[in-house]
DNA sequence: AATGAATGAGTCTTCATTCAT
DNA sequence: TATGAATGAAGACTCATTCAT
């Protein structure tokens, strides 16, 4: 008789709101952005077509949303670290700290990557990510200097190429990629290349 | 009617088919395969939009051409190897081989990595490269062995990783990553890992 | 529970039912029926969308309620002239009364003329007004008769073509509009041109 | 097995264009734009619905083009005078040019009435019209004046209104609406109260 | 009586594909 | 072989209406 209280609407409509953010991520990642139609998400995330579009003016702006709340959500996560450690713990936790999103949101990494490979997307990504991204690069680099890398801006190019590598094959299918033993080879190659002459 | 006009028409017909197939590769590899129309394809490929269909029944035939003709084309240039030479060599020029590949055609490595983040195509993909990547893996396996690699499936799979990442980012930007440098850096590395202990 | 309350609850649904209606009629006059959705009425009435809908089972109810209930009350108005006087100024009284209804509802009256104008209601406010307008002309015809028209029918004609033309601008930018010095020049010009040979 | 010439084709695009505005022209005028779908444009224009949409890229454009297409048609046709005659046959003129217009599109005028009535729409329509509303008027005032009226102004709306209101009558009913026999009596009512006092 | 989230039929618009020439 | 007008199925988006509370 009396309406829904203000409490309970509101949480019926964010459920329902992540219902279609994760329906679409999924669909995104997956299918691409254009393949995957206003249908389909209504579908997977069980809501009606209609009420897509209470929560998104348009299919274009739940991929924004996912960028910006999705993105925004992992950066601090993957580059967050915490100082008190040695460099070594350090890099190791950098590194495992950006693997564990990888593992913990493949599909969200997935579609980054398709949007890195689209014009027309690829700006506003590399906008979102530049901040945190400048500052993890930055201080990549100084620990790996500190490790004793003689070539940090190359090893910087080495590390970044080696997670988009990662990215391309375990997100599409991480059943079948060993990602922890690929790292942990790539990371023993790294550091004992580094240790034979440390910085002191 | 002639034989001459026979072979001119013969060749006009070729001419406008490779206008298309260039024209839609440059639009997949960029844009996406759904994201491009048929309009686009025509304007860029300066051809009507009806000539198109003349050549592909289909615009996912397109694509379908695009995989089979171009991938087909690169897969020896990638993997295709002359054997009068050390390992070591070999090895090098399996390395530039695959990076030349990139560096001539950034736009079919690029959609070829999209392909591969799509479920739809994935596959398709996997089964045309299954031939010539078995083969260059296990020919690639072995020439690491004896280049002194004490895991030879790590290194392998560092390998491939390092090939999508570079492509990553090659690809969407090929004036901005310094890819030789960056190749030299990881092959250095690599050998000089393998160097200490050589497979005598 | 109380009668007190039920009397309040009664009140209470007819102001918003007024709200609603009101809002209702200025948008669908400015608007146009169909370009009005029923959240902009619900917003401009000040009430939830879900109310509209149990005061009304459809928008177009809303529409014939005003028509129903607005025109209704316009008519007698209109219309409707006490008979203790000469005919010049029943006549005249009669034009004022127009007049009036005019300025005191111009979004009604707008929204008649758009009704007018659209051949799936035209025919429901005709028959509205029918009853009135043929007691009016019959009124006016033989009220002008007696103040001297020689052709009292197409005087008829011009006085009902006055009246919707002065509608058409007035309606929709009253300020803007010298209507009470229109409508004198126009009398004016009537009733001059009868003098000249009265019925006596 | 050629194409279709280049003359053929413009032709047949420029005639499923003109059917495309005459059908919506008459949906638009008679059921109002918002009402009209554009389903019901290609089923009466006999087109496919998506060839609308390559003549117009949006509904809205189509009534775009008919005001500016359309409109600009007639204003020329309605206003224009010749001026090699006496002031009383150019009014003359004037008149029926105006009424010509009604009688020949009648369903343009309709819908310029029922975008007058249209908040949104009203002001595209002034403009269109102002620069030959204005000439027309300014001529139309000193030729009242040249006629002998007392107060050219209030005659010059009187003289606006009228057209409005035959519009609001005779468009959407033209068959009920005796239009000569009531523009004759205003056009003599008017003259013969001039020409009792002529400017010598 | 009142709310606003939810629905889905309906509308606009796009675009791969066909077809007459 | 080549053109581009034409088609219509499919997709994005709207909005009157319903419904749980």
């Amino acid at each position: 008789m009396s309406p829904r209280s203000r409490e309970l609407s509101k949480q019926m409509k964010a459920e329902s709101r992540k219902a279609v953010v994760s329906a679409a991520l999924e669909l995104f990642a997956k299918k691409g952005f254009s393949a995957t139609t206003a249908d389909e998400i209504a579908k997977k995330a069980k809501v009606s077509k209609g009420l897509i579009f209470t929560h998104f003016a348009t299919k274009q702006d739940i991929l924004l949303a996912i960028v910006d709340e999705q993105l925004e959500r992992l950066f601090p996560i993957a580059f967050g670290n915490d100082d008190a450690r040695s460099p070594r713990d350090k890099f190791l936790a950098l590194i495992n700290a950006w693997l564990n999103v990888m593992k913990d949101d493949p599909l969200l990494i997935r579609l980054t990557l398709q949007l890195n490979l689209d014009d027309a997307w690829r700006k506003l990504v590399k906008r979102k990510g530049k901040r945190y991204i400048e500052i993890y690069l930055g201080g990549l680099r100084d620990l790996i200097a500190q490790l004793g890398s003689k070539n940090p801006d190359l090893d910087c190019y080495l590390i970044a190429i080696f997670f988009d590598g990662i990215a391309a094959n375990y997100t599409v299918a991480p059943e079948l990629f060993p990602i922890d033993a690929v790292k942990d080879h790539f990371v023993e190659m790294l550091l004992s290349r580094w240790k034979k002459s440390p910085k002191r």
